[in-house]
DNA sequence: GCTTGACCTTGACGCAACGTCAACCCCGCA
DNA sequence: TGCGGGGTTGACGTTGCGTCAAGGTCAAGC
């Protein structure tokens, strides 16, 4: 009677739709005719029209054989689970549209604002955006690691960019960002400076805080290379402050130690 | 520094999310080890990071390349994009919860309330199940068809059910259905009642309403084979009756019309 | 040195509901 | 007889991974 595309008119949908229930044995393969087309009737569009009919209500077509088949309880019941489900993938969607907006209102990725904060207080005094890059990238991990404790660690971090040693330091590397090559008396000058922080950190305590915030020694190393990927140019002084500051008996940036004097 | 495992355990993710995302060039891939693994370091946890705050916000991953280098603008104007994508999503999911509650309020499937109403006084009549089963079916490929003139045509139906022949043919079918074998005059008395009918909605002008109804005969045709899905049973009931029928000058259930004498 | 278990490797299929070629066949019409 | 608009099967693409399969690797205990 029917040609597919004839079917797929009447219920309003797709030929390709109508292969894929057959395919899925949604709705039966009809008789063919003797050119090989199928032939439909009557029966075969009112199935179509029951199956949109759900599908258009968000009923998975797994399930459509299910309830069609279905007294009235079954259905019933079947709907209800479905709903639920439809409402459960809503609440998603809005938590997406929570998370998006938070994002949309500057909120940087992957950083709570007591952090983001802290980051644009350094950009104000001064701290190159390089330097502020890796600092980003050095919360997001700690951030990822122990979300409950990040707040402590940045009111931690405020308070350090009061200290007048702090300011210094950062008011040298702004200096020597913007300098083509940065001269060796700058390089000694921030190595003074970090050691002259070292030792107050080490007679009020400070250090073992550290210690305790970074318990194994890998998420330290793990740190590390988040600094060396700022770039040759940065390595290459980075590395030579770390030389200077062995000179005067301390060593890493990212977690202080002194140098045994064994060692040296 | 990082194996696979590690790198995600650090994000919260699979291997097999970070896979997916070398797959797609998402995350570079990393330098492989003397044994062949992967390598990761703090940069590519941070990515990682990065991708899956926004991936989780409903960013798609196919984006995600392009919102990690947007400027302030870009990233604006993405993020109100997603969010327009995410609010019609969540609008369509809540259309479906509309449809599938219709549905479970008791809605029969694809048919109006003005329908159901009908079928639901047919079998307060007495009507065999069978017989409202076919009656829903056809009403369903007509409703399908002409969706804004159904409760014209179920006012007209509803009508109809007051008309005494109607009732007496109503009543007549339920016998039959309810019998073992039909009864040779039991089936008269259903054809002798149609015809009856035939002649006087001849009369009053039906007749020509019904043409219009159902415009061009492919149609007809096609609610035809409705009918004769019922089973072997009732369609042997059915030839019958026609039989019956065409001896008194009659053609026809779905669309009625008097045999031209010339052909008798 | 051997086994064991946990972790790594690539490759490939599965899911949901079709859209979209590709390559070929069929029908009605000028 | 050619053409345009159907139909046919087959297969890949979409989205974001999950889940085998069939191995190679590593650290640890015996």
């Amino acid at each position: 009677m029917l040609t597919i595309g004839q079917l797929a008119a009447y219920a309003g949908v797709t030929t390709r739709a109508v292969r894929h229930y057959h395919h899925i044995g949604l709705l039966p393969e009809p008789e063919r005719d003797v050119s090989g087309y199928r032939s439909y009737a009557g029966p075969d569009v009112v199935r179509l029209i029951r199956i949109r009919t759900l599908a258009e209500a968000g009923v998975p077509l797994a399930r459509v054989q299910e309830l069609l088949a279905a007294d009235d309880d079954a259905f019933a019941a079947a709907v209800a689970e479905i709903d639920r489900r439809l409402r459960e993938e809503i609440k998603e969607l809005q938590e997406h549209r929570r998370r998006i907006a938070k994002l949309a209102a500057g909120d940087s990725l992957a950083l709570p604002p007591s952090a983001t904060a802290y980051l644009d207080r350094m950009r104000a005094l001064g701290t190159p955006e390089v330097m502020v890059d890796l600092e980003r990238d050095a919360w997001i991990l700690i951030a990822a690691q122990m979300p409950e404790r990040i707040d402590e660690f940045m009111a931690d971090k405020e308070s350090q960019l009061d200290d007048p040693l702090m300011r210094q330091f950062l008011r040298l590397i702004g200096e020597i960002a913007a300098a083509e090559e940065p001269r060796e008396d700058q390089l000694a000058q921030v190595a003074d400076v970090l050691v002259e922080m070292a030792e107050a950190a080490a007679v009020n305590g400070a250090l073992d805080q550290q210690d305790e915030a970074l318990p194994d020694s890998s998420f330290a190393e793990l740190l590390e290379t988040v600094a060396l990927s700022a770039g040759p140019r940065m390595v290459r002084i980075r590395d030579r402050i770390l030389q200077l500051m062995a000179e005067r008996g301390w060593s890493g940036l990212v977690k202080m130690e002194r140098i045994d004097r064994a060692d040296a």
